[in-house]
DNA sequence: GATGAATGAGGATTCATTCAT
DNA sequence: TATGAATGAATCCTCATTCAT
């Protein structure tokens, strides 16, 4: 998480300040991802983060803000966890394997991070629809150095991008969120959706 | 909307009582999709409804009851608008074409049923999670259907399932719930994504 | 239950109306008696009489007043109950002994009755204190004829006859309503109570 | 009124917060003694206490816990009372003499404590009960001394206990709570009842 | 007489936010 | 910076009562 977590004119100035200000976004991350945006209070927050109900407003000037400031933390979270997986010399479809294999791992560690950031759809709007649009363009790019490399069709585009989120997501949901006893793990996942994803279903 | 729109205890027995519930039905779908489970208050519907607030209570226990009356309502109209797409004589790849398509006009004309099921998940886990289930299942039996014809692979399983599950729900927030001017239709989009899904992305 | 159980102008005129104004009674009775009266509904009375919601004000005029014809009636039920006991030929000592006995009986028999006429005091203050001071005055009559008699002291007075009262109602919540396993039946505690009133507790 | 006014989670922690408890304590006492439990509102309590709606739920978590809280307060004030009246020197009789005098005292000076025992009935049976056996006991061990200095009867037991209680209270009942012009006072009447119990009422 | 749908005033409770210390 | 008491708007839900059929 970075400076961007609070307002600027809300940002801790001493290092006793800078404890706080982590505690409490944890704390939030916590709350926000067992009970959901409505369900959580200010005062459960405090309480998690061991202070006192009135210096929550020391750092951030609602609920909403929080929470945004959360989404954005989270965002950056899972494009950072699918960056890490990918090496240079990987080509284009095992970079697809790779993102959506680490994006399943981490999904599975972090819970929290898929439910706040769906929560945001009905909490801050903007930030859902921003963070998905950030995604799907960078898969875009992909996509299209993909084309460039040859690995990939050349008449790829924004359908094709969302697609591929889309199965991403709902991977994500049912093999790290819903995950069951049994279960492929991650990386078998992501080998089957890689095949999937490069030839395709027709028989 | 079926007759387990209420609770039994609490069915109608007059047909004023069944068109009473009717206009709650409908407000209530109009109020969740304006404006979220949330931000929806019994009031606000049962004035869109034209009724008394404790009418509400003739009907519902609760407000969460009706939204979960609700989840299933649309969860119907859903399966109802895709089955209505298809036609005994298609083949396996062509109605997973005519589904998409018919999910991407049905959703476009009714985006409230896309937000109230997806606020299902923070409203009523179960009832979300039990639509997706669904779904996938009858996509998975599908695939199933397909193998057998030889037109699909016959190594598909939940797995397949589940990614074009998601790539329909994507394609839907982006091209009927997002759509922008200029954006292909319904019938292009499931063109290019059926492409896709039949093919793959390998160059 | 007598024709005052209603106002005039509500009293059934057919054999069927007198068969649901007792259900109704009966049910309230149950229903006053489990739960108390604020807690009991009128609906769950007019569930338990198994007539319909409507039906009640066929009858009664509001809540309060089927409390009120309640009350009276089983004010009216404790009288009985303690006259029946009563032979002409016992002498005032034996009569206070199987008033107690008989009142003891009743009690355990007819919790709710117990229970009705002491929400009075918070539901129907008039009702209540026309209660205890009926039945005050009863008491106080049988003290003067007792002392006429011989039996008793000549100058008992109203302190006396309300401390008997307060005696039989303690023992009566005490021995009835509260009974455990184990404790003295109402013949023991009758006979023990008449000990006490006939010669106090000097040593 | 002890710490166990509130529960500790809600203890306040500083003296301003001790002085609205108070507040609200002796406001609620005033409201449930003026209207009862069930037309008392919290908002008429926080009227009266000269407080914000809001406030009383820094202290208790409902409505049922304050008149819990004010049953305990109430009973231990009684208690008190009693007490007090009580000198070491005196002797068995001459005690209950005293005590009752008290109480009558008591009650006619705090017409509220009666009424909010009594209510207990209905509103926590649990606190009812426990409040007149805790009395009961209290006056059983009484007896017990009283025929260990063989100033009373040595074979007493609980139910010359209970009939001892149910006089008092019904005593209280007449000439505290519903004292008529012209009826005798607390001395009179505890003088009067005092005879009674030495002697019993028989000619 | 009986039915059950409709009404709406009323009240408990929650909780984000403010503010004095 | 930290604290926690105070605030009051907002809203769910109950239920006695009315009334058209």
């Amino acid at each position: 998480m970075a400076a961007s977590a609070t307002e600027d004119h809300k940002a801790p100035r001493t290092e006793r300040g800078r404890k706080t200000l982590r505690k409490l976004l944890d704390a939030a991350a916590g709350e926000f991802g067992d009970h959901g945006f409505h369900e959580a209070s200010i005062s459960s927050i405090t309480r998690r983060a061991g202070v006192a109900l009135g210096t929550f407003y020391t750092y951030f000037d609602s609920k909403d803000e929080i929470f945004r400031a959360l989404v954005a933390d989270m965002s950056e979270a899972v494009k950072f966890a699918a960056r890490e997986a990918i090496r240079p010399d990987m080509q284009a479809l095992e970079i697809e394997r790779a993102a959506l294999e680490a994006f399943l791992q981490f999904a599975g560690e972090h819970k929290e991070v898929y439910r706040i950031i769906d929560e945001a759809e009905f909490v801050d709007p903007d930030s859902y629809r921003s963070h998905y649009e950030t995604v799907g363009t960078r898969i875009l790019e992909r996509l299209r150095r993909g084309a460039e490399s040859g690995a990939m069709r050349s008449d790829l585009g924004e359908i094709e991008a969302w697609s591929l989120m889309g199965m991403n997501v709902f991977l994500g949901l049912r093999y790290a969120i819903w995950r069951r006893d049994g279960d492929p793990g991650p990386g078998e996942v992501a080998e089957i959706a890689n095949r999937f994803l490069r030839t395709g279903i027709e028989g």
